[in-house]
DNA sequence: AACTATTGGTTGTAAATGTAACTAACAAGC
DNA sequence: GCTTGTTAGTTACATTTACAACCAATAGTT
């Protein structure tokens, strides 16, 4: 069977993007993984913890576009951890106020350092014009929904 | 707690990257899913073996990237399929050669033409300009890898 | 030929994820 | 107050994936 000329893997969005991004967390998952045990969703729920402040877990599915399944695993999982508490509100017990330990405000501290070094060495790789675009288009992309 | 206004999940590569491969591998699943019942690495491997011709699963685990468990699992799956068909190589039976089938080859060019037009679509987002330096860079970071 | 190592690939099992069904608390209409 | 509906979150179960152990074929060594 010949070869299809056309089109191939790395000119198709999804996948090279797929791949980008892939290599880029299986390499940051170290970070966390290795030094915390945690897992990713855990990571990005601690992630908007420490940078966004408290919030409740429906709060952080809406921003981190996780399903609340994922969000609820998560937090039980951070909870055994102990770098999260929650807190029932009292005008509606629905909702509880999730919120770093002194432990989860460390343990943010320093992943979010580590991220930071972690991005600008992928920066690095660019020039700051690049760098510009690429995040306009990933920002672009990220909110992409084709026409139903 | 208060707001971390240093860094912010956005602008964090990793994230962002992960969110816009999410958000178009959610949205072209439609296509091979809906319409043919494949998983993500089922369409990779047909997609693989539609662009760069025949070859042995060992092939497309270094092509694609993948592990060679989800590579053997998804030939199994679409072997069931009736997608393709491996040979064994007479002068080394540990090598198979997959082959599209008849069928595969349609199904193939079925979502090789859905690839194309998604690709189209997306890419209609951004001028040619940038669409060059995202690939581009995208290209660059799929090979990123730490010094380690 | 016999012994070990390596390679291509599969299988078993545990961990992680997705989906749907469920609970509990509140809100709204009557 | 009692239905009905909605919202936040959890649990149960089925799929998918990851990791390690495994098998069979070949290569390399002695």
């Amino acid at each position: 069977m010949r070869r299809n000329s056309e089109f191939n893997p790395q000119d198709f969005l999804p996948y090279l993007l797929n791949q980008a991004a892939e290599a880029l967390s299986l390499e940051f998952q170290r970070h966390y993984r290795g030094q915390y045990g945690m897992l990713r969703t855990e990571w990005r729920v601690l992630f908007h913890l420490g940078c966004y402040g408290d919030m409740t877990a429906k709060e952080i599915c809406d921003r981190a576009g996780l399903h609340k399944t994922k969000v609820s695993r998560a937090v039980a999982a951070l909870r055994a951890k102990r770098i999260l508490t929650r807190r029932e509100l009292e005008r509606d017990r629905r909702h509880a106020i999730l919120q770093l330990t002194a432990k989860g405000q460390r343990v943010f501290a320093e992943l979010s350092r580590a991220a930071h070094a972690f991005d600008s060495e992928v920066r690095a790789s660019m020039t700051p014009e690049e760098a510009k675009v690429l995040h306009r288009c990933l920002i672009r992309i990220a909110g992409f929904e084709i026409a139903k």
